[in-house]
DNA sequence: AGCAGTCATCGAATCGATTCGACGCACCCG
DNA sequence: CGGGTGCGTCGAATCGATTCGATGACTGCT
């Protein structure tokens, strides 16, 4: 394996000099550093990480630390934490996947080994049990999500809250009276992750400053819960015409199973989701939708945590606030409905 | 930071020692051993892990490399992932996130510079770019998937032939005599990914062997595709009533896709899919299945990683045999089928 | 001509472990 | 009772970079 001595031997410098012209912390003439260049390209030359990790005390690794249980949407999740990977990269970082299972032991261990520079931590609970961890850490850190008390953290997430918002306003601009909120499973309720929280809040919010009619009911992501969803529904709302749909796998099959028990979407009822853009996109009938938007997110939690490895000050809490898009299935609500 | 000079000080011992008492590469009596631990929990040491590649030449990280195309189903890489991470973790090793999209550069990289110990590449083609690298490289690796030419490299997968044969087998066993499967994208087996081939291969000659009238449909993943498959398949094979599915978003959509064309699923239709039990487990009516087992295939990668770092010998191919679990979508031949 | 001030480079110390060879001690056996 | 055999431990070299202080050459100013 051919080292920093080699190039500097063969550019006929010191290894200092090799050193400072790849980094660039000191000036370098630019011949000397041409040489060096060359040197570097016909040796073949690479630095070794743990080499370098060792002496400039920076390991230019970030952790990511990804949940895995129900109720997170996977496709969500792997595009977060691809457009991390992205993200670093671009800042010369590489990026270790731990899992939520690891814990507070495994965050522990990634920082005191000095096995990465900074953390990012996703699915984070109103309560999150890593939190004290998080704030005595030495190394920097981004959650994505907002536990209760972000004081003393780096927070990001969508504006979940003002995305409630923005879809009963869509829904209220185009005239309904009485709309619902289809929301996540109720274990991540009880689980208290926060968003699910904010959406409902800002969703209530909207309504009740509108004067709508507004009910909010938790459900199960699988075909079944949506269908008996869908029945009760009608049933007990039959005024109901807008419907704001929380929880991605189940935004077809609602759809579906309005259709099945005789409703046209969006003619009797219209539909707005909060979930990706490619989601909505795909969908047989393009879903209008907040976008959920998870590249953006992992992009932003990695400058953050770049801000604040070069110690910049960066903001406590950042909301990227929500983008709706109308697609085809909101409507006026007709003179019938 | 607490160093290892520090906790052999405080033990009355060398820094050697305290090395070899945590590495067990050399005998160290009881008495020491305990006093060395008790150091290490009072003064909370951990190991550098910079300094510790550096010494060793070994950075105990290993890399995965995901792919984030069109085509893969991304909950079964997500699953993969996540138990490459735990199994990793069984052997004290950390899993480095990389994307397809860093190509051979980002490979190079990562092992040139002794970042990672070794890696793990999924989604390989038949005739990737990245084969030669991989044969050249000084680092071990696992492929998941096969390529034409897997000489001198160790890869591992799901034994996609004999499950396409399985499924078919299954259905024959039930008096099926006319079968379609039901493929991936058609960019898929354009971009030479060998899984779709090695399906169908399996798929065809298990029919030409039992004697039964069979058909391959490549097939776009959404529902309106599904929809004109379903019809296409009606019209052009009226005695169809077997039918494997490798397409996992598009299990669902075709058994409702049929559904609403009239046929009952499983009385005038038997559907077998090839996707992970949980999806199979979850679906409205539980799907007979081959299952995709993405932990067991991720968990074995790494043991195969393991005894190549060991240097030792590992047998250039893994296939995993076909699980088949009947659940509730395939059943006998009615006799009007 | 002399001095201050850059600019570019060098040399040596340092980061925090691992590992190899050597050494002392106890024990066993002849 | 002496010489081998192990076992347990130590000391020093080593891994391959980064970084700090120092040095030399050159510039510009007076």
């Amino acid at each position: 394996m051919v080292k920093i001595t080699d190039v500097a031997r063969h550019a006929g410098v010191s290894p200092s000099t090799v050193s400072y012209a790849l980094s660039g912390k000191r000036p370098i003439s630019a011949e000397t550093r041409q040489r060096i260049e060359a040197s570097i390209h016909t040796l073949g030359y690479r630095p070794h990480a743990g080499a370098r990790a060792l002496a400039s005390s920076r390991s230019n690794v970030l952790a990511l630390v990804v949940p895995f249980r129900t109720g997170m949407h996977v496709p969500v999740v792997m595009q977060f934490a691809v457009s991390v990977v992205t993200a670093a990269r671009r800042h010369d970082h590489d990026v270790l996947l731990l899992t939520q299972e690891e814990g507070e032991e495994g965050l522990r261990r990634v920082a005191d080994t000095a096995l990465v520079d900074a953390l990012i931590v996703m699915d984070v609970q109103l309560h999150d049990a890593r939190l004290p961890l998080l704030r005595a850490l030495d190394r920097p850190s981004v959650l994505i999500g907002f536990p209760a008390e972000p004081q003393g953290l780096t927070c990001i997430d969508l504006d979940f809250e003002a995305a409630g918002g923005a879809c009963v306003r869509h829904l209220a601009e185009l005239g309904h009276r009485c709309v619902a909120l289809v929301g996540s499973p109720p274990e991540v309720y009880l689980r208290e992750t926060g968003f699910a929280q904010r959406v409902t809040r800002g969703f209530t919010a909207a309504a009740d400053e509108r004067g709508l009619t507004s009910t909010v009911h938790p459900c199960e992501a699988t075909q079944a819960a949506a269908r008996d969803m869908a029945r009760r529904l009608l049933r007990e709302h039959p005024g109901l015409t807008g419907l704001v749909v929380h929880n991605e796998p189940l935004v077809q099959p609602l759809i579906d199973a309005f259709r099945e028990l005789g409703l046209r979407v969006p003619g009797d009822l219209s539909v707005v989701a909060i979930c990706p853009d490619a989601q909505a996109e795909q969908a047989p009938l393009p879903v209008s939708n907040v976008a959920v938007p998870s590249a953006e997110i992992g992009a932003e939690a990695v400058e953050l945590l770049m801000q604040k490895l070069e110690q910049l000050p960066v903001p406590e809490s950042t909301l990227l606030p929500p983008r709706l898009t109308r697609r085809q299935t909101t409507a006026p609500r007709s003179a019938s409905g």
